[in-house]
This record gives C-alpha cells, sequence and structure tokens, in this order.
DNA sequence: CGCATGTTTGACGATACTCAATGTGTGTGG
DNA sequence: CCACACACATTGAGTATCGTCAAACATGCG
C-alpha cells in the first residue's frame, strides 16, 4: 500500500488559491503536479540554497517558515525576507542562473521543489501558470520597494509596528489569529531585516508594551491596538481618546 | 517618401543586447516590434505612470533618465529606483493590475511602451522572450535586494560611494565614460534614494572630494580613485596630518 | 538680470549605536 | 529530573552619526 500522495499534489493542498496554481483548472494543476518534487523536510538553521548556489529550482513554502540573505563583498549580511507557506523563495536566481542570496529555515520547513526550466516550458502553455509566475515576482518587486521605504524613512519605532503588521496580515491570510503570534525569529534577526541593532529592537519593543499597543512574553506577541502601531502616534498626547477630525 | 522607422525598431536600436530583445532572432525581433507603441517623448517631471493607475504596458527607456517613487499612507515618498536607457519600468504593476509606484522623467526621455496583454501573448510563443522578460524581473529583485543591505547597513559614506559606483557601471555598460558623469537627479533625490538628508549628501560629497577620491563640480562628478570609493577606506590612517592620540 | 530653486556650510540636538552587565530561556548531559 | 552551559534577550550609560534648523551661496531659467 503506498503512503497517501493527497499532501504532494497542489490539488489538495490548503495553499494553492496563493501559491503557484491559483487560477489554475484541476487538469492544468495535475500537469503542476507533475513537475514538483517533494523535498525533504529542511531542519532549523539548514540552509536551501546558498548565495552563489547554480539555480535550478524555485521553492515553495508548504510549511515552517524561511528567511533570505544577502552578503555583500565586505561580508556585511541583511535579512532580505521572511517567508510565509504558499510563498516562492529563489526567484532573485533567474538572472544570472545562481542565487543572488541564501535562504535558511527559521523552523522545520517542507517545500516544493519547482525545476526552473520544466516550469518555464509549462508556463508557455498554460497562460495562468505563467501570468501567476509574474504576479508572485512583481508582487515582490512591489514589495521590496515599500521595505526601502521603511528602511529609508521611517524610526526605530515605525519599523517595528510595520513589522508586526506585516506579520500580523500574513498569519491571518493563513487562518491564523492576526492578534496573537509567536516569532519565529530572533530579535538578531529582526533587528538585522530591519536596520537596528538589537539592543534598540528590545528597548523598542518594551516601549510599545508599556504604551499599551502590544503585549510581548518572549517569543510571543499579542497586538493590542493595530491602529496604534499604523496610525503611528501622531498624535503623541495620549493614547486612548481617538479623535476623529471632520 | 515615409520617414525613416530604423529608430523604432528592436532590430535596429543599439540597446537591443541589454533590453527585452536580447537572445531574439531577427523575425522574432520582428513580432516583438509589432506590438510595441512608439511614445511621445515626456518631458523633465512629467511623470510616465502614477501609483494606483490601472496597470496596461511596461515601458523600456530609450533614452533619458527616469526615477521611481513609492508613497505609503502617510504620504511619505520614496524613491526606488532610478532607469537608464534599456531598463525596464512598470514590474511592479502587473501583480495588482495597478500600478505599485509613479514614474517620472528626469530629463526629456523617450520609451518603448509595451502592452502587457501581448506581451504576455506574445511571451507563450516566444521563450526566449518570456526567459529575458523573468530574467530583468529577477535582476530587479535582486537588485532591490542589495538596495536594501546598503539602506539598513551602511554609513552615509558607503551610501554615496555605493551610489556613485553603481551609476559608474550603469554609464560604462552604455559606452560613457565610468569615471567622469553628470548626474541628472538633485541632491534632494540622492538623499530620499539613500535614505540621508539633503545636508548629509552635500557634506559627505564635500568629504570625499576633500579626500581626493571624487572631484565633484555641481552635477558634474569625476572618480578620481575608484576603490577608494568601494574599498571603504579600512585604512583610516591619515590623509594629511591627523592627530592620532595615544 | 532677477527671482526661484537647488546646494553648501554651520551649529545644535536627537535618535539609535556601542560597550557592558545582568537577566531569561532552552537544550544537553549527568 | 535537575543542573549547568550557552545562546538569546533586556536594561543601562555614554557617545557618534546623522537629522533639523538656519543662513549664505550658486545656478539656471524665464
Amino acid at each position: 500500500m503506498n503512503a497517501p500522495m493527497s499532501i504532494q499534489s497542489c490539488g489538495n493542498c490548503g495553499l494553492s488559491s496563493m501559491c503557484l496554481p491559483l487560477a489554475l483548472t484541476q487538469p492544468e494543476m495535475t500537469q503542476l503536479d507533475g513537475i514538483i518534487k517533494k523535498s525533504a523536510p529542511y531542519r532549523r538553521g539548514e540552509s536551501i540554497f546558498r548565495q552563489g548556489d547554480a539555480f535550478t529550482s524555485i521553492y515553495a513554502v508548504r510549511a515552517g517558515m524561511v528567511k533570505t540573505t544577502v552578503v555583500n563583498a565586505l561580508g556585511e549580511e541583511q535579512i532580505t525576507g521572511f517567508y510565509f507557506p504558499g510563498e516562492l523563495l529563489g526567484l532573485n536566481g533567474l538572472h544570472e542562473n545562481v542565487y543572488a542570496g541564501t535562504a535558511i529555515a527559521l523552523e522545520t520547513v517542507s517545500l516544493c521543489e519547482i525545476p526552473f526550466v520544466k516550469l518555464d516550458e509549462l508556463s508557455a502553455l498554460l497562460p495562468e501558470l505563467r501570468r501567476q509566475l509574474m504576479r508572485q515576482m512583481s508582487q515582490e518587486i512591489a514589495d521590496e520597494q515599500n521595505m526601502m521605504l521603511v528602511l529609508a524613512k521611517t524610526s526605530a519605532e515605525e519599523k517595528l509596528g510595520n513589522f508586526l503588521i506585516r506579520l500580523s496580515l500574513r498569519f491571518k491570510r493563513l487562518g491564523f489569529s492576526a492578534t496573537q503570534f509567536r516569532l519565529t525569529m530572533s530579535r538578531v534577526d529582526i533587528g538585522n531585516y530591519l536596520g537596528l541593532a538589537v539592543e534598540t529592537v528590545s528597548r523598542t519593543l518594551t516601549k510599545l508594551q508599556q504604551r499599551g499597543v502590544i503585549k510581548v512574553a518572549g517569543k510571543e506577541v499579542t497586538i493590542l491596538d493595530m491602529d496604534g502601531l499604523s496610525g503611528l502616534n501622531r498624535n503623541v498626547d495620549e493614547p486612548a481618546k481617538l479623535v476623529v477630525v471632520g
């Protein structure tokens, strides 16, 4: 008796509506299934690919969380993103046939490996697959541009607020609580990603907590005042009593 | 007698080897030409598209320079890139069928407009076109990730050095001098792009000049010591008579 | 030629970094 | 199961880099 394959198929994957197969018909999905390789789970700290490795596949996260980094000539390292289930890894690799960054599992992670040559061929036949692939690349471009704004223009407090809100939205999209979740990454990772020293991350989280906007207990975060996080307290006066102008 | 069309065709465009038609055969290029719309030149300050506009086309820069920006909910604006001839604009627009940013001509600019629906259809037929489009998107992702590192991890001096070096490489690729060129954008734009105040841009350029690494005269820049710009003076010893305490 | 816009320079101050020490959690091995 | 060690996280003190405010200076367009 074979082990059930259901989990391996896009058709039975709960993430298909936010992943590559979006908008594919059932037979099309079967074709896509045909080229996807099951990959053994990665453990915390293991790398899925490394900067400079030959580019062969992109990966869809099925479970767990992944971080990606780039390193410059001086060895400085920057975390460029945290990837949730349904999101694609390795899209920066195809322009020079070499991965432009490293992907590392933040916890036990399960992935779908999609050989790019086959995906490219299939995308010629399936317009919706092609468009979805491009949409996801486009999405990544747009996301990173927004991140550039955050890095260049905002204070430590705004950076953390923005970070927590984006995490919240992604947890929500996956069906988890939008207001209470666990930070998979360390404070060091958060600081690296946001361009802050670890100490500043700690202090800022404490400050947000004291103001009653969030509650932090180790890696466990509760968002108490979503508007306070995003609204960026233009009114430094008082946290409660919200004034609506007009 | 018709006006010569040569300039309008990819086959006769000097940029084809670094633009979309890269690796296309002559007949394929003709097909691509068939969907490209000539666009009237844009003047300094004019927008090619605006954040929120319906996404219809991507644009290849043929002449002149373009900047792109994103604005967040609070009205903060971030320049996300400067685009040279041969580079593509609007790639961030297709994931939500709306441009995720604004593109503005920094000088008189001439563009090739490429309706995306047609490009998408054609990309199903021409594998090299499809791959080149994806490569350019991938390139943009990788570039922006490197920019995130610059924004998050480096000092004002390093930011300017990195900025000038990247400009230099792109001028070189276009056949211009790599060591002497004109900054098309204002100091305000440079500061915005790099996450620095205008005053810091000014001061840092002056400092780099005093150190003999560059020469600046208004918008005219000469790079005197390329290694000094990138090498990041690990040797802080002394430029002139510097007093070392101890 | 003059006004507007862009650029430079100076003085001052705030935000976030560095260094340092203490506190907390997690995983391993006895 | 507890103790220990190591990594991670928090807090404090002092400081540097860069931003803000302000004014003078240059440039260029009409």
